[in-house]
DNA sequence: ACAAAAAGTCTTATATATTTGACATAATTT
DNA sequence: AAATTATGTCAAATATATAAGACTTTTTGT
């Protein structure tokens, strides 16, 4: 798996923090770590929290072509 | 939860059945169906997996406004 | 250069996605 | 209408996502 650059800059663009999006997104600093990482595969509800919270879509998160 | 009538119509417009996909997915029966019935949290990758079987994106099968 | 904060990594424990098998009902086919 | 196929559902077992805590390294700020 590969990392997921677009969480990172999505994240970056609303100046969070990994442990501030964690928390918004109720789940823990070490899964959004892992999930930006990518040596995990996260939930879909997660993703979509995640989503709302950065105010992105799937597809510009998590979709590679 | 919510059906997921997204994938039953892309399933249907390929003309496979539940266990079509799954097989082609490489997931069980079940899970599939549970998927579609909407009482289930899939994984991203299942999601993935789903979504080029289908042909369609994260955003076409998985996303509500 | 130092201090503090943020990010990365590991281990153990827990919650939950997915499997397997079996059975019931709905829909198709002959 | 009988038989076959597709779908929906349940219970028990297994695999894996996520939690919690501790520690290291990298980055940022002063």
């Amino acid at each position: 798996m590969t990392k997921n650059l677009k969480i990172k800059a999505a994240r970056a663009a609303k100046d969070m923090t990994q442990k501030d999006l964690a928390e918004a997104v109720g789940v823990t600093r070490q899964t959004m770590n892992a999930i930006e990482m990518g040596d995990y595969n996260p939930t879909l509800n997660l993703c979509i929290s995640i989503c709302k919270v950065l105010g992105k879509t799937l597809d510009e998160l998590f979709w590679e072509e």
